[in-house]
DNA sequence: GTGGCTGCAAATCATTTGCACTTTC
DNA sequence: GAAAGTGCAAATGATTTGCAGCCAC
């Protein structure tokens, strides 16, 4: 929700950098893909993100924000997130966990507690490289909006 | 990998059981869905469940198997995954983490540590109904067919 | 008996891909 | 100028759905 609240210039330097630094070649359609998925903590879909592209650039094709977004994710600049609705894209590269609400389905990003808390392995033999920690459960405004759960779609915690 | 070590017989009388109880029709291809998807740990997709309850009941359609499942889910019998591959059924209903083997992209199933380790908030306003915690990294046995990681699929976290 | 469930086939939806043409380096 | 990237359209794959008949209750 809340939108990045650095300059469109500063983004913009910074996006350019980004790609540079890995290698990947600066075109307008890349650029502007990514300035949009770091613009927003929603975890845009795949087509919103085409949408908010295309208003910026309107021949954008949607392969091509497929292809984008999987050589982002690819080099780390964004992360790929698998939703029973279909791809999402996290656009904030910060270590950070999420919280869904089983009531409106909205997905937030919550600040990672503890450092790095389950570094140690959870069984013999297993070495860890990273973890990912999903909350569920209601929001303030579905909370007060009152009343038992109501599942947003199928009580599902399974992504 | 692995399987349920109960006997067929307790399997088959638990699982009319769990769906009596929840007023479900006890069909023939709901109850061996169900059987089979608790009868492993590997998380198979939709089409491997297919393949299995077809050995039992050659006559199943794939939009049965996916119709039931859903049902299952929303039930709490089974919990879907949503990978990037595609849908994943996991039978285990105790609490559990899992792992993911950046590797060989095997997932297991880990004990969760911990009895109840984050059920305070992570962010004011939030009430935490559940949580879901993925490692990623190697497994015993690509960590010693050795060398540095081999992504199975783009080195990607994101479910 | 009848409502829920099923098999089947067709429909839908997300994602990927081939190719000729642009663009970046 | 060459290689990488793009737009477009068609292909692929996964999942859903409509419907007529079947089965559990």
């Amino acid at each position: 929700m809340i939108p990045n609240k650095n300059s469109p210039r500063a983004d913009r330097a910074r996006v350019g950098e980004s790609l540079r630094s890995r290698g990947l070649r600066l075109t307008r359609p890349r650029r502007i893909i990514l300035e949009v998925v770091r613009a927003t903590d929603v975890h845009p879909s795949v087509s919103a993100v085409y949408a908010q592209v295309r208003r910026r650039l309107p021949r954008v094709s949607l392969g091509t924000v497929y292809r984008n977004l999987r050589r982002l994710a690819a080099e780390g600049l964004v992360q790929e997130r698998a939703e029973p609705t279909g791809l999402r894209v996290d656009g904030n590269t910060a270590p950070h966990d999420h919280f869904t609400c089983v009531s409106c389905g909205r997905v937030r990003d919550v600040p990672r507690r503890g450092v790095a808390p389950p570094l140690q392995a959870p069984a013999r033999g297993l070495e860890i490289l990273s973890h990912r920690v999903e909350f569920y459960g209601r929001c303030g405004a579905c909370r007060r909006r009152g009343g038992p759960s109501t599942p947003h779609r199928r009580h599902d915690h399974g992504r």
